[in-house]
DNA sequence: CATGAATGAGTTTTCATTCAT
DNA sequence: GATGAATGAAAACTCATTCAT
């Protein structure tokens, strides 16, 4: 890394301001970068990182596995990319979602809706979720916890606000997160175990997660159930 | 693999049919796999199977590499081993704790309370789990399957049985159990996040899950609100 | 040999059909696996494949132990590739020698001649092909063992043609070829061990076969006194 | 083996002297000695001395494998013996099936015959020959190499009394040697080679060498045609 | 004596990273 | 810039040999 010439993923990159000119070289620099970045993610959610071979991101990046280390740097360095990339933006998705919604009920759907579509439209965003929360958040960058928090105390807003319009009981906004995040997570999970196993596709078959919105508005069905006071 | 001298990890050690006598050797045979099982399974849950260094793990069982060679095989069937051994007795130990419980308000609450405690008891099962679920269940053996099989149908058993004395409403098992589960499963994780990075205390005490006991009667409470009909 | 990036070894470097054009570098990297390929066949002349160290044939070849990895794949590889490499074109030679000849009996004298000739240019073949001999054949490549039946089919044609024409008697081609072949295999051989232990000298001097030639020479006289009629 | 407590395998224990008396238990060791020698000679003969295994001794010994070292030594020890006796009393023998010959053509059938009984009744020697002859003798016991020696000059003795008596051309005894002993290495070899790959069955069975005896037959043809003035 | 257990010193193989052009 | 070649460091795995009982 020390004397990387070109030190084009300086995370500005990667922020939503648009950048006013961009010559023509510069934009397919990005597109080589995101496409890199692209096949990182893909492999980073298969195997994880210690599993993830730079090799293999650079065959399904369709370049050379220098261009990596010249373009991003070393494989840490990709990894905290495709975190950053993965999780920003969540947040000013949810905030954007919520704003629509007026009543607490409206506003804890919409949270939960959020969730679902993040996570149907981002497949490659579980496993490593999954991964680095079994790790213990080792190579989670900073803003990623950030926003964790920052997700929290929106949840809590919700829930203090429907406590205190009478709407909602006491709840752990913590427990209920992850309670809202967890199935949403496995579903795609699941969904593979039971693919590769075909001798037990019966006894998974009870795991009748065929369809995101099914899990969506089951999980909404029952947030509801069990937060609506009275 | 081939030419083990002593191909003493052949499955039948870990099954619970009790094993009339045993001579001493075989006993310290026992416990120096046992050893090397609980080192290997310290280190897959703190860095998964790619992360994991065999010689890591004979550091801290305290045992020569070979040796781990010598009993076990290679690090694929150690880490098949771990998992074997871990999630072995779930089942078992969940019908036991249904038994004393009668009513299916009851046995939901045991349900749960099997999970607190399985996990509680087991730190490092979460992590390897989630791991397990991330990759797909890829090394995951099939009796690991098969329980989760089993594991539902309990829960539909119990679902099915509180819809038809009118005292729970429909929910699908799989969501239900995920939603029971996967707290269970982040607590440890998140207790760990925020442990590292003490910048972020203040955000993340908002996951204000200190005691798994805590925990386990929170989502006691969720469920039973959500499930009991009206 | 799995994500192999080079695999620049895909047998059809080895082919005889000639490659058009190669540029400097595809000439170069040529160059370095035929260093690497020679190193080895050195080496598994010497120790044969299970006592060649593959570190070994990287000093000798004057490459990084990787880079034989990187270029070749693996051990075994290495060896089929050798083993490849040193048989291929013997029948070939045979061909092209005994277009040359036009009586049977010239044509017997080039086929021993060919065989006299190719062992004393590539002095490493016969220790190699020993050890394959004494193994079974299990490394051997197809390529040999059908060039093994083409030669004898070469043998056969000549000594039906001298029966035919009376100017031989009969005889087994397989067993003639042995008596051929292993003289000029051995002869190497006897010298290497006469010159290891000088005081032996005298015994062994009687293995009085200091000329590749003479030997040639003697097994003509030798072959042509049995097989011819009357 | 510095400090082996029963060297019990000291040479002395191989000669062909008898010993008075042996009690009981010395024989039942000496059994178990030569057991493990038999699957010794059994493995170098498959693999040679680098690709033997000493678990893979052992485990075709029915012995434990600490008990070669208690009994033999090492690894190169058990090599040492496996030569020695494998070709301890070929000369021996050979004396004596010449002693019944009188003329030299007798003599010389008697040689040809010795050997293709030798190593039809000791089907491992041939490999383990050849592999030695391969890595230039470098274990060969003295007493190989002088047998060697021997033998050479017994087969010297027949020739020049057949030259003296006008009833042989003059012929140098090691090439004479050779291709007398290696179509009877070889036959062996061949077949396995040929059992080994059925694709090749037609273009080997050119290697018409089915039986043993025919092969010595057709040695004896060919070496007397050769031989023989006139 | 006999043997299961244990291990030090390799050996093969892998892989992130850098070099050279 | 771009890329094939190269490599040091480490990882998995092996095996002859010794230990302890």
């Amino acid at each position: 890394m020390k004397g990387r010439p070109n030190a084009s993923l300086n995370r500005a990159c990667w922020t939503r301001e648009k950048v006013a000119m961009k010559d023509i070289s510069e934009v397919k620099k990005d597109q080589a970068i995101q496409g890199i970045l692209d096949a990182a993610k893909e492999v980073f959610a298969e195997v994880g990182f210690a599993g993830a071979r730079v090799d293999e991101i650079a065959r399904r990046a369709v370049v050379n596995k220098a261009m990596i280390y010249y373009r991003v740097g070393n494989k840490a360095t990709l990894y905290s990319e495709v975190l950053h990339q993965a999780f920003s933006g969540i947040v000013e998705r949810l905030f954007r979602n919520l704003e629509a919604a007026h009543t607490p009920e409206e506003k804890l759907k919409a949270y939960i809706r959020t969730f679902v579509q993040t996570f149907e439209q981002n497949p490659h965003l579980p496993p490593i979720m999954m991964r680095e929360m079994a790790s213990g958040g080792h190579h989670m960058p900073e803003i990623v916890i950030t926003d964790l928090g920052r997700i929290l105390t929106i949840l809590m807003g919700i829930l203090d606000e429907g406590v205190r319009q009478g709407v909602f009981v006491e709840a752990k906004p913590s427990i209920l997160h992850l309670m809202i995040i967890s199935p949403i997570f496995m579903r795609s999970r699941m969904e593979l175990i039971a693919s590769r196993r075909k001798e037990h596709a019966r006894l998974l078959r009870q795991f009748d997660m065929e369809q995101p919105i099914v899990v969506g508005r089951e999980i909404e069905r029952f947030v509801m159930r069990a937060i609506k006071s009275d």
